[in-house]
DNA sequence: CTCCCTTTGAAGGAT
DNA sequence: ATCCTTCAAAGGGAG
């Protein structure tokens, strides 16, 4: 926990859960975090990757040179094109004042990307902002940033952060569609308050409020990315009734020209016909699919007069009710972020592979990586609750296709998934690495692997690593959710450091980490049987495995 | 063209 | 309280 407040402190907001999922967190074996990260990701990228990737550095600037998809650029040239209009009109691309901070695209997408596909530095335009919230002391990068300067500035104009610069918060921005003037804050609901909750939080002002870091005379210049969300002066720039969503956001009073940018600004696969993808507000929402998304085949056994009859009212009702997607948690936010980069330095374009790697990644982030997205992950959730009061999870029940989750017995799920493994995209040796190997070699020494994991002094690290792996090759059963207490009970036993980890624990619900699988166990437990050094050299976990065993053996 | 795959996390229903 | 299922993104692969 003082690691997350050391860099800044107060300002990171939202205390409550950060903290609270800094303390369950992998507590240090994140430490080596970004570096594991990256080496996980040359890792995979070398097995992966056939051979030329040049993954020398994982820095972004490496990460800039990958050639965008042309589709993308396609997607979004016009796009791109009536945001630089806007920008320049703006005065957007004035001098970000923020150096180091993460960088915001405008026009997200692809917009960078020259038609012959090669970036391009003018078309690319980086935003500086502030991100005080998840300002974090290990991201030295972002770090600076934070400076604390008048928020007052519209955050009129959508900007998209450069997919490989993307801050955490980015995809927030997925909502932003609402931009709004600043000016109209309603101010009768405040963020300080969730509202599925109803929980008041402690007044952070600094939470909200320094979101937007847009300096006074940066007219164009962009606009958090809650900053749609929350303006400048700290409250949020539009309430929502009780009603639900369908009633207009006061807020939502923005400007012809921002709502037409915003109109377009959302990602290609929200497009949606013009009059369903607006929120009842008239004004689209990220969240909020063309029903036409959605064709069931749900009534398959109705007659045919029954059924059209039946289906033009559902169609109807589909139109009343666009659908509203759920917000993206934490991991999906890191997805979309790092998966442009993680593509760029792999070869690989399979999204269930690129998916693998970045669950690895996720896990090999650090704590106070973890707890931005998190936090991030809590603003959607929040701000989604204030959008759609009304809407719930279930809600979107049905529409997408059902996975055939469906494992009967587990041994032809293990079979299946012993298939599946990634092991066509990703040799077996590195790809998936094997545990041992590539896998551990990132967090841990390649020489000495076992003696990583053994080691108390890492602790973390060998918790992830050995998990990570394994999540690869065997899928997960055992992904299975062990239940915290499980995890707890492991890691305290397995390091005397991480008593405080264990007391951590305890600390109330919500915390998103408290939920979260820890892989390690599944990964001993696993058939592969990867880890017997691991084992051999953890001997308490021995100990635990059994009631493990009997949680992942269902 | 549609669904699957794959990841983690959140939510909600079921037990 | 716990378990289980579904969905969120994404895009190549498979049918």
């Amino acid at each position: 926990m003082p690691q997350l407040n050391s860099g800044g402190g107060d300002e990171l907001g939202a205390n409550d859960e950060l903290i609270r999922f800094k303390d369950e967190g992998e507590q240090e074996e994140k430490s080596p975090g970004e570096g594991s990260a990256e080496g996980d990701l040359a890792d995979v990228k070398s097995s992966l990757v056939n051979e030329s990737e040049n993954h020398s550095s994982d820095s972004d600037s490496e990460v800039e040179r990958r050639p965008p998809p042309r589709e993308a650029f396609e997607k979004h040239r016009d796009y791109l094109t009536e945001a630089l209009r806007r920008q320049q009109d703006a005065a957007f691309f004035k001098g970000p004042p923020y150096a180091g901070y993460p960088f915001l695209m405008i026009p997200d997408l692809g917009g960078h990307y020259l038609p012959n596909g090669a970036l391009s530095p003018s078309a690319r335009t980086y935003l500086q902002m502030k991100w005080p919230l998840l300002d974090s002391p290990s991201t030295a990068g972002l770090k600076d940033a934070r400076s604390p300067s008048p928020a007052h500035l519209s955050n009129k104009v959508p900007v998209v952060q450069h997919p490989h610069h993307m801050h955490p918060l980015t995809p927030l921005i997925t909502y932003s569609n609402e931009h709004f003037s600043p000016g109209t804050p309603p101010g009768h609901l405040s963020p300080e308050i969730d509202p599925k909750t109803g929980i008041p939080r402690p007044p952070h002002p600094s939470e909200l409020s320094p979101y937007y870091p847009l300096s006074p005379g940066a007219v164009g210049q962009i606009p958090h990315p809650l900053g749609w969300l929350v303006p400048p002066q700290g409250q949020p720039m539009y309430s929502i009734p009780p009603g639900g969503f369908r009633h207009p956001y006061p807020a939502l009073a923005m400007n012809a020209s921002m709502s037409s940018l915003v109109s377009s600004r959302f990602s290609p696969h929200m497009v949606p016909p013009p009059h369903h993808s607006l929120h009842t507000s008239g004004i689209p929402h990220p969240a909020i699919v063309s029903p036409i998304v959605k064709q069931e085949p749900s009534s398959g056994n109705i007659s045919p007069n029954l059924h059209t009859k039946s289906n033009m009212i559902v169609k109807k009702e589909e139109e009343k009710k666009p659908h509203i997607k759920k917000p993206l948690n934490a991991f999906m936010l890191y997805m979309k972020e790092m998966r442009a980069k993680v593509v760029a330095e792999c070869t690989l374009k399979e999204s269930a592979a690129i998916n693998q790697i970045l669950g690895r990644r996720w896990h090999s982030l650090s704590r106070e990586e973890q707890a931005k997205y998190y936090e991030l992950a809590r603003k959607e959730r929040q701000l989604h609750s204030q959008l759609y009061p009304s809407w719930s999870a279930r809600d979107n029940y049905g529409k997408r296709k059902k996975r055939k989750r469906e494992k009967q017995s587990p041994e032809m799920e293990t079979h299946t998934k012993t298939k599946k493994m990634c092991v066509q995209h990703l040799p077996a040796d590195k790809s998936c690495d094997s545990p041992a190997s590539s896998h551990g070699s990132m967090l841990d020494s390649p020489a000495t692997p076992s003696a990583a994991l053994a080691s108390p002094a890492a602790p973390a690290a060998t918790h992830s690593e050995q998990a990570q792996p394994l999540s690869l090759t065997t899928k997960p059963e055992a992904r299975a959710q062990l239940s915290l207490s499980h995890s707890a009970a492991f890691l305290a036993s397995k390091s005397p450091s991480s008593s405080s980890f264990s007391g951590h624990l305890s600390s109330p619900v919500g915390s998103p980490l408290l939920s979260r699988p820890i892989p390690l166990t599944s990964s001993i437990l696993s058939p592969s049987g990867v880890f017997p050094s691991a084992l051999q050299a953890l001997p308490l976990l021995q100990a635990q495995p059994l009631s493990l065993v009997t949680k992942s053996s269902d």
